[in-house]
RNA sequence: GCAGGUGUGGCGGAACUGGCAGACGCACAGGACUUAAAAUCCUGCGGGACUUAACCUCCCGUAUCGGUUCGACUCCGAUCACCUGCACCA
């Protein structure tokens, strides 16, 4: 009888969702494991051959747990706004909820036909008001708290999507998602005060188990630096220039000052600087750039002389000049720098370019300086400061400290952090989001709307079009938005932007703990017996941006006494990309797109299964290959045509019994560290050794099903049924093992000379060296190579190696 | 430039904490079964030398060069290549 997996596969699906075997259980006594996957966006191109390999990882992780009886929650859901939706919808005129709602209906089927153990009875969707509902009440908390503002200010605005973006949305000086060039716009927009809790996501970051790339992605990306921030005078002036340096042991080395365009000293002293046109020109031309640009340029400096004002260094009270430059971002820092171009490459190649003094302030060998410098030197580890007053003869470290010391004492300026970490801008000028459940009254402001009030929702609209000059296409929707204020009663209009997409998947791990609660956004006793999440795995691509937005959410909700942990997530991991079978990313241009449908039809759910996690290391990119995926195919119809060699026996046979207890050990630890690939070799080796001796008895046989059940478990549950078996495997305790009876008796030591292998003998496990001694010596092969040598050494590593020097 | 990662047969990849390099799979080759093919099963499969052949034996081999060690894919130093993220962040 050859395996139907058609027929079997959607019989098993068929059982699991009427039953509901895998929900979650609502018994809070039980040990509970928390599993997550990133839930996917519902495009319309319908799943993709990366997303099982995740879903799968973690499927079979709780699988296990579930057999080793712990209450395992492992939900899914969906982040449904975005732009695809919209899109769609302004080229088709269809609305955007029901594209979603077929696109979400045809993941749910494809989804299903993986056999995935999701508790589908707590599905949840971003776009369903009952759960909007809350991610518009967490926005008012974070607007209660002054972590929500409105702020005009130079945005990163697409020219195709027509919407302003969060610096983590601009790559390389385009949009993330259409590709278009992004371009500064000033724009009045809700921001979110992530920089706030910059140093708590960067120190909270030891407590949790999250991979170690992932953390020192995170750090980066919020990038603290340390130094300070000094007042240089404006000659002739009361007032100073104030800047940010990470190098202040360098400040007898500034030979002039430089500001960005947008700096507002232009402003300030128009009719003191001389060449105030050629200043104005300047920052004209600055202005048409994007920051991309500017970056991109960096090749060629560019900056003008300001005539007319001069600085003078608190340190040694010279009189430094003032330049203009857009080597100098208004977004970090003061917007102002002193520049030391001695010891900083922008700072050289600025002076170089502009003829500017170069003074050297540190040194590597402690001489006096006479040759001119050839490059910056910037090493803060061996230098000695010389022509630095007291500074001299300072390692760099202490001077960077009694610098510092020095400024403060003399109240010249202060130690200061800095981060590169901005503030999350939360606007988007856009139909298919989360309306912002804000009034605008003119006697009163920004007013919440009342919670009772909540959800806030979209309006249904025919017109998805953006308005004029970028503005959402709520702003059209003159009956909406027109509204009574609800604190003084009067006139009031509503906010018409809405949402970014990272608003519902920053705390939708939390609504899957009580998901159809109406009165909270989840209950308290959900929240303390659930939290935290125990398993996340998802994309490296979400470091920088879902996680760390989420990890923000969740420590304000800490803050506000709504969740009971500090961080959302225990344990954070990641897969690799799969790429098409030419190695490269798969796109529909590249034709190398392999639609998952096609491989559950071809190979069946358990076959695909098993190949995702076998085709190499998981947190390692690896290529699609149609080959190898019929290998993992062969070896699951020999799992099956087992089932003709089966004997009866209620105990491992003693051929096979310390290969099952090794099997039970590897496969246990190999899901526990990912290493699914070399628990299916395992399984292969299995296959190989029963069908070799032609047998298999009925416990050795169970015990190899339930290890291949969470990957493979459709047709293990099959075959479970088809020998006897009365209760469905999936709620049969997970085997152990006896570790004693994973050492065998009897092992083969390599014999080395010279650390060379010759040959190996067998020898009881716990044998001395005095009687290996004599085994190795009697050993024909080793006495012929060591006859008339003289023994310089003999090592034996227990159990390991025997090695001779001669 | 900064941060992180990777480099092992024709290919995907194994190798615990420094202890038999190439598990397992794919591809390929040969054989069995078949009228034939597919499927299945068996055997071989890093490179080279020696050998009529087989067995044996020996040498080389984990990106490159060097070091530590009885012993290195694994540790240390340097170099090269590729991937990912960030990038004029003072």
């Amino acid at each position: 009888m050859a395996y139907n997996f058609k027929e079997v596969e959607e019989k098993w699906q068929r059982k699991w969702e009427k039953d509901g075997t895998f929900n979650a259980k609502n018994d809070y006594t039980l040990p509970k494991w928390y599993g997550l996957i990133e839930f996917p966006y519902p495009s319309g191109q319908g799943l993709h051959v990366g997303h099982p390999r995740s879903y799968t990882a973690l499927d079979i992780i709780a699988r296990k747990k579930r057999m080793q009886g712990y209450n395992v929650l492992y939900p899914i859901g969906f982040d449904a706004f975005g732009l695809p939706a919209e899109n769609y919808a302004i080229k088709n005129h269809i609305h955007p909820k029901i594209t979603t709602e077929q696109n979400i209906e045809h993941f749910r089927n494809q989804l299903k036909s993986l056999g995935f153990s999701f508790d589908w009875s707590r599905e949840i969707n971003t776009t369903d008001p009952n759960y909007y509902k809350w991610t518009q009440w967490i926005f008012i908390q974070l607007f209660k708290k002054g972590l929500a503002y409105k702020a005009t200010m130079p945005i990163n605005f697409c020219t195709g999507c027509k919407v302003g973006l969060a610096n983590e949305e601009v790559v390389n000086g385009v949009c993330e998602r259409c590709g278009s060039p992004v371009v500064q716009k000033e724009k009045s927009q809700w921001m979110l005060k992530i920089t706030d809790y910059a140093q708590r996501l960067i120190d909270d970051l030891d407590d949790i188990d999250f991979l170690d790339k992932i953390k020192a992605q995170q750090k980066n990306w919020i990038g603290r630096s340390e130094g300070a921030e000094v007042n240089f005078k404006i000659k002739g002036t009361d007032d100073t220039l104030l800047i940010y340096t990470t190098r202040p042991d360098t400040m007898f080395g500034a030979t002039y000052m430089v500001v960005s365009p947008e700096h507002p000293i232009i402003e300030k002293y128009k009719n003191k600087i001389e060449n105030i046109d050629e200043v104005r020109k300047y920052q004209e031309q600055a202005s048409m750039k994007s920051d991309f640009e500017r970056a991109e340029l960096n090749k060629e400096k560019t900056g003008v002389e300001i005539k007319g004002i001069t600085a003078i260094n608190p340190l040694n009270n010279e009189e430094i000049p003032i330049w203009i430059s857009d080597y100098v971002l208004i977004t970090y820092g003061t917007g102002a720098i002193m520049a030391v171009p001695a010891h900083d490459d922008r700072d050289f190649e600025f002076a170089k370019k502009f003829n500017l003094p170069i003074k050297q302030v540190i040194t590597q060998n402690k001489e006096e300086v006479t040759e001119e410098l050839q490059e910056a030197f910037t090493d803060t580890e061996t230098g000695i400061l010389i022509n630095s007053g007291f500074l001299n003869g300072l390692e760099v470290k202490k001077a960077i400290e009694e610098t510092i010391k020095y400024i403060e004492d003399k109240k010249l300026g202060q130690r200061k952090v800095n981060y590169k970490l901005r503030d999350w801008v939360f606007s988007r000028q856009r139909y298919w989001g989360e309306p912002i459940p804000m009034v605008h009254c003119e006697k009163c402001g920004w007013v919440p709307i009342p919670e009772e009030e909540l959800p806030l929702k979209l309006p249904e609209i025919e017109d998805y079009e953006p308005g004029e000059n970028g503005e959402s296409p709520l702003a059209k929707q003159k009956e909406w938005i027109e509204t009574k204020c609800p604190n003084c009663g009067g006139t009031a209009h509503r906010e018409t932007d809405t949402m970014p997409q990272w608003a519902g998947s920053s705390w939708y791990y939390l609504r899957y703990m009580d998901p159809h609660n109406d009165k909270e956004f989840v209950s308290k006793e959900a929240l303390e017996y659930w939290s935290p999440v125990d398993w996340y795995n998802g994309g490296m691509e979400h470091t920088t941006l879902h996680l760390l937005y989420s990890r923000f959410w969740h420590k304000f909700l800490y803050d506000i006494g709504k969740v009971p942990t500090k961080e959302p997530y225990q344990k954070r991991t990641s897969h690799g990309m799969i790429l098409g079978g030419n190695g490269e990313k798969m796109s529909k241009s590249k034709g190398n797109v392999i639609n998952p449908d096609d491989i559950v039809k071809e190979f069946g759910a358990d076959s695909f299964r098993v190949y995702e996690m076998f085709m190499g290391q998981f947190d390692q990119t690896a290529p699609w290959s149609m080959e190898s995926i019929r290998g993992c195919s062969k070896f699951l119809d020999r799992v099956w045509t087992m089932q003709d060699i089966l004997t009866e026996g209620s105990e491992y046979s003693p051929k096979f019994e310390s290969m099952m207890h090794k099997a039970i050990k590897k496969v246990s630890n190999d899901i526990e560290e990912m290493k699914f690939n070399t628990a299916v070799s395992t399984f292969m080796t299995m296959v190989n050794e029963f069908t070799k001796e032609k047998k298999i008895n009925r416990a050795e046989y169970k015990t190899f099903l339930q290890l291949l059940n969470p990957f493979a478990p459709h047709m293990t549950e099959e075959i479970w049924e088809r020998i006897g078996e009365k209760q469905e495997i999936s709620q049969i305790p997970w085997p152990t093992y006896d570790e004693s009876k994973t050492i065998d008796d009897e092992i083969e030591i390599p014999v080395q000379v010279n650390g060379k292998l010759k040959t190996t003998v067998k020898v009881a496990k716990d044998i001395e060296q005095e009687e290996i001694d004599k085994v190795v010596e009697k050993n024909e092969i080793i006495s012929k190579i060591i006859e008339g040598k003289q023994i310089k050494k003999k090592i034996y590593v227990k159990g390991k190696i025997y090695n001779i020097v001669l």
